[in-house]
DNA sequence: ACTCAATATCGCAATATTACGATACAACTA
DNA sequence: TAGTTGTATCGTAATATTGCGATATTGAGT
């Protein structure tokens, strides 16, 4: 009741969820989107670039470290924050197949 | 506190979050697959094929429809989904960009 | 009109997520 | 060593998500 039954579904399926995830909230949107183009990032960088508290960016850094889409290197005081570039691979393979799965000719005239 | 701060992003950024969230849960992506093979299907087929109840395939189909990345076509006693292709093409080409929009290459000694 | 079958919606409970102030912590600096 | 700076974590409140039984609802068949 409520909990995610993660039992029922296969092991690429969990997958392909969490991973969904690390773009399902658009402050990560936003993270992401800066790291893509600044390279690095620590998280005072993002506290001026957004609006939000400190500890909130440091938990979405959190959880996108978690999902392995970034990775953190501690620089002195800070800690620099930028793409994990095989994981990143790894799930845009992920999104790309799911995508091209679908054929669009063979499927438009379903309903 | 709590609230999803969407005030704070772009239009794209919360456009982005809300695609993501199509394939942020494994029901949902059960379901896409389903529909990618299948070209389309009723409520009926997910509650045999996923083991989940008839009211949570429910609620995951209307969350896909609230969406847009899959639509239903009313057909006597049931509904028949299938994938919206413009919508699909669409969130396809958003997904492309961001993938995209990062340079091995040139990140791949930040940290 | 009555029944059946398929789906949607309601209501609720459990859990997860989001946000932030306060605080702890680690490393540099004077 | 004391102070400063940048981050992480804790605790907590608000809200969102997930799941399902029970109950509409809608159309088909009798």
């Amino acid at each position: 009741m409520g909990v995610s039954r993660t039992d029922l579904f296969s092991e690429a399926q969990n997958n392909m969820a969490l991973a969904a995830k690390a773009f399902a909230h658009p402050a990560r949107v936003a993270i992401i989107e800066y790291l893509l183009k600044a390279s690095a990032c620590i998280n005072g960088d993002l506290v001026n670039e957004l609006g939000l508290a400190q500890a909130t960016i440091s938990q979405h850094l959190r959880e996108l470290k978690e999902i392995g889409i970034i990775k953190g290197t501690i620089e002195g005081t800070r800690v620099s924050y930028c793409i994990n570039s095989e994981k990143w691979e790894l799930i845009k393979t992920q999104f790309s197949t799911l995508f091209n799965s679908y054929n669009k000719l063979s499927e438009d005239n379903c309903c």
